[in-house]
DNA sequence: CGCAATATTGAGTTGGTTCAAACTACGTGG
DNA sequence: CCACGTAGTTTGAACCAACTCAATATTGCG
């Protein structure tokens, strides 16, 4: 998920992500679980599950995108991850998912039932063990986020959400600085606990500095990288 | 953890607390683990781990009550969570801990080296599955911490903050309507991303409209339960 | 009692919001 | 292929909740 990138870079430990399980050889039993799972094909606007449903699946992303979120009865949403390829959606939900996740754009996921499993991580202690981590990974991210959303100024909190999508794409070996944005303005600021019209000010501001460019609202280019750090701060900093 | 309580009451599943554990009868295998671990006191200020630090050890809190938090260089502080007696703590971290704790009051901590837990949980996938779950929790509460910082106003906030320590009061069989607070409001301020001065003149509109009383800064009384849930709103509702 | 730490209250400021109005991207059908 | 319509985005101006700075009041400890 995307929050993960807002860790720290000294704790992105292996994750279930397609690529690292390539390599990662026979120790993923999490991943072999998922390659004899059924597939799932989701429209843009298409909910995968809501919030209150319960959780029989977990999903794997194979391909497209997905925004998870938590909303109120009045209407305020909060969105506390963006779903991509190889990201694993649904842990931690215990008995019902607590939150929606919805398809950005065509997306399509591999569904593993949850009471298999159970089963499995029953048998193979090394599976709970990966499920386990892969939900302290989810912790750290969810924890990067609070810290970003309550602390952190608008630029702050836009720089930051770039970078983490910068860092991620280096992370799977794309250019890190052309960020492709499949999410609307809407999830970003229902991400960073602002408004869109804070959201798209801040971008704007952020090209007028020269910081980056944008194209067609969704093609982000980072033209000073170092600037963008020194804007989004914090730097995920470890201290007393 | 007090942020656990935050969570929707629907999803309140059994937690390896001291009460619980006892009536779970012999499934608990991590609270074993924890009856033949050592006993560690600290003063009040005093810090069981830094951010930073190699994460050797689990820790359970005996009796006392801790503060968790993270901070950026310039002095801005996020506290993710409060520990009381019966929380586990330090679950999580891969390697070293993203967070550090500190003792608000005189505390006493069990400490489970985590090589021993890690050994015990590939011989019996039940402690896996259990480490699990408590993640989940400490997740769902970490979420929910993180729309109600986002989200809420200073009143809301406040409302449910204090809601979610009566809860936690209930379920501890002790008085829903009494509740002490064992921490500064400086750390009441960094868990909800607000000022220590919002926080008291919030503290002081809710005296003012009688919905809670304050004696010496740290015991409040809930005086009209019922308007402090209107003013939380949000009852961590599940919606789309 | 007296001091140091913590909490409260007051007055002025501000970053981000709200409300409202233009603009842009892009899919659809003529 | 272009005109049209709609959803999404940008921009502007006024507003307000929470912040900052500063002074006073508790609390509790030596």
């Amino acid at each position: 998920m995307l929050a993960t990138a807002f860790a720290p870079d000294g704790v992105d430990l292996p994750r279930p992500s397609i690529e690292r399980r390539s390599r990662a050889g026979s120790t993923d039993t999490l991943a072999d679980r998922f390659e004899v799972s059924s597939l799932r094909s989701l429209a843009p606007k298409e909910h995968l599950f809501c919030a209150g449903d319960p959780a029989t699946h977990v999903y794997r992303v194979e391909s497209g995108h997905l925004c998870i979120y938590r909303t109120m009865m009045d209407g305020r949403r909060q969105v506390v991850d963006f779903a991509y390829p190889g990201d694993v959606l649904g842990l931690g939900a215990l008995g019902e998912h607590g939150t929606s996740a919805q398809a950005s754009v065509r997306t399509v996921v591999r569904c593993l039932a949850v009471s298999t499993l159970v089963d499995s991580a029953r048998r193979d202690p090394k599976l709970g063990m990966q499920l386990y981590e892969t939900l302290s990974h989810e912790l750290q991210a969810a924890r990067e986020l609070l810290f970003t959303v309550s602390q952190k100024t608008a630029s702050e909190r836009l720089a930051s959400f770039l970078l983490a999508l910068s860092r991620r794409n280096a992370r799977r070996g794309e250019k890190p600085n052309e960020i492709v944005l499949p999410m609307t303005r809407s999830d970003i600021a229902d991400f960073l606990g602002l408004t869109i019209e804070t959201v798209s000010r801040t971008f704007t501001r952020l090209r007028t500095e020269k910081v980056i460019d944008i194209e067609q609202c969704i093609l982000v280019t980072i033209r000073d990288p170092r600037r963008l750090e020194d804007i989004a701060e914090s730097k995920g900093d470890i201290n007393v």
